[in-house]
RNA sequence: GGAGAAAUGCCAGAGUGGUUGAAUGGGACGGUCUCGAAAACCGUUUGGCGCAAGUGUCACCAGGGUUCGAAUCCCUGUUUCUCCGCCA
């Protein structure tokens, strides 16, 4: 959520940033909220000095009781009791003007940063970046979801008896390649100095609130209605929130963690084509790197968690793409966001695997997330995070790029892991 | 799941209706002293909102209520602890 500051003080760039992402309402919200934060104020100050005025009566009483002067104190509290309905209606009355403008705050999107692009869809990102070649498959080459049948390491058919389409049973060599992704990387992050969380796979709706899938998106998640508690869609959610209501210590920073969970999605509306497979899925697992930075290196540490997410890619030997995603492509939160995606040669896709995005004050605002800083103030920090990475893309990825006559040849790196060189 | 107790500042811990944003102790930070350190002594240590400043206002788990006035009384919720039950 924007921070009013921002919001009066720099109001033009705001809106044309926000008018960059193709927001339609930009330029009425705004208005509404100004409008609607100066009658708070007002109201707050009228407020303020009558409840001054009772507050130094009410003492008052306090000492004429004390000095025996009964009458006098009930005099003066007669008068007192006509101040209350005055305050009581004012402060009715600034709740609806913090109501309302918490309304608003909740629906304006993040400021793209500077060098975002314009753009209304995918077709205007930009590629920055692009890494290794696509590999020449043989003549008989399957997709990936042939190839797991063929092998037998993925049973949709299970899944859906046990729980549904969209949850797939990993089987034999088909878990332990999952796993064997997990573990490398979790390895990777902890080389790179992230410090692993196992958090909690549900959260309640402070937390969804506060990272921003709520109030809007309520409908991408699964809901215990019982306990009231969402399935989280992505690590981001618990690891972020650590955070809530936190005044961080200045010489921690920057905070890097990272966490290993299964993401639950409903994904409700967006079956249809290219979603065939691993493309899509109601839980999948994820490693999701999450920092937390002073403003003036969160664009740095953005740079460094991106080359973090190629290196993972490099690693695994699959060729990949970086986009720069335009301003109507990003997510509500984000300021800034860079998609990796992977080379999936039988599918002839690019298929996303990582988002990483600089959320800048965006969630901090709603988190609460601060430090003091050397003037003694305080100052809301950055938030970040990157997928590293999603697993059922890149096993798809995987599977489909290194399959030979003979079987899929696991990539060296995680030879280690799997214990096992080809499935076959 | 049942019964009881509790929730106060960075921590511990007072306060049960009237200068209490909150005693006291500890910690942390700054200073004096010292070659340096320890000890001792002095000082500083919560945040939101409003205003040009000094102030004002709000906040003692959360949300309601009683009262001229609530950390203090009442209601609801949450969490923690103890006992019983159940159980990975």
């Amino acid at each position: 959520m924007l921070t009013l500051q921002v919001l009066r003080d720099e109001t033009n760039t705001v809106l044309e940033g926000l008018k960059k992402r193709n927001f339609k309402e930009a330029e009425d919200l705004i208005q509404q909220v100004l409008e609607n934060d100066k009658l708070r104020r007002e109201t707050q100050n009228t407020l303020d000095s009558l409840k001054a005025r009772s507050n130094a009566d009410s003492k008052k009483i306090g000492e004429l009781m004390k000095a025996g002067k009964g009458d006098e104190a009930n005099a003066l509290r007669a008068a007192i009791t006509q101040d209350k309905d005055k305050v009581k209606s004012l402060e009715e009355s600034l709740t609806g003007f913090e109501k309302k403008q918490l309304d608003i705050l909740y629906r304006l999107p993040n400021v793209p940063a500077s060098i975002v692009p314009a753009g209304k869809s995918a077709e205007d990102n930009i590629t920055v970046h692009e890494h290794g070649k696509v590999p020449a498959l043989y003549a008989g080459a399957l997709p990936h979801w042939e190839l797991i049948k063929k092998y037998d390491i993925i049973d949709f058919d299970l899944g859906i008896k046990i729980a549904g389409a969209g949850f797939p049973v990993y089987k034999g060599k088909g878990a332990k390649l999952q796993r064997a992704l997990i573990n490398f990387f979790l390895n990777e992050a902890d080389k790179a100095g992230y410090t692993e969380i196992q958090p909690p796979i549900v959260v309640n709706e402070a937390s969804g609130y506060g990272t921003g899938q709520l109030p809007d998106k309520e409908g991408q998640m699964y809901f215990v209605n019982e306990d009231g508690l969402y399935m989280i869609p992505t690590a981001e959610v618990p690891i972020t929130n650590l955070y809530r209501d936190v005044i961080v210590n200045e010489d921690s920073l920057p905070i890097k963690n990272v966490g290993y969970t299964p993401c639950f999605r409903r994904e409700a509306g967006s079956w249809g084509a290219h979603v065939r497979g691993l493309n899509r899925l109601h839980q999948f697992d994820k490693v999701e790197i999450v920092q937390i930075s002073k403003p003036e290196v969160s664009y740095r540490i953005l740079d460094e968690m991106s080359l973090h997410v190629q290196g993972l890619l490099e690693k695994l030997e699959l060729p990949y793409r970086k986009l720069l995603l335009c301003a109507g492509d990003m997510g509500f939160n984000s300021a800034i966001t860079y998609d990796m995606e992977v080379f999936s040669a039988a599918q002839q896709r690019w298929l996303e695997v990582s988002s990483v995005s600089n959320f800048e004050t965006f969630q901090a605002n709603r988190l609460k997330l601060r430090c003091k800083n050397k003037e003694g103030k305080m100052e809301l920090l950055h938030t970040l995070n990157g997928s590293a990475l999603a697993l059922p893309r890149i096993v798809a990825a995987i599977l489909e790029n290194n399959q030979t006559e003979k079987g899929i040849k696991i990539p060296a790196v995680l030879v280690p892991y799997t214990g096992f060189e080809w499935i076959d």
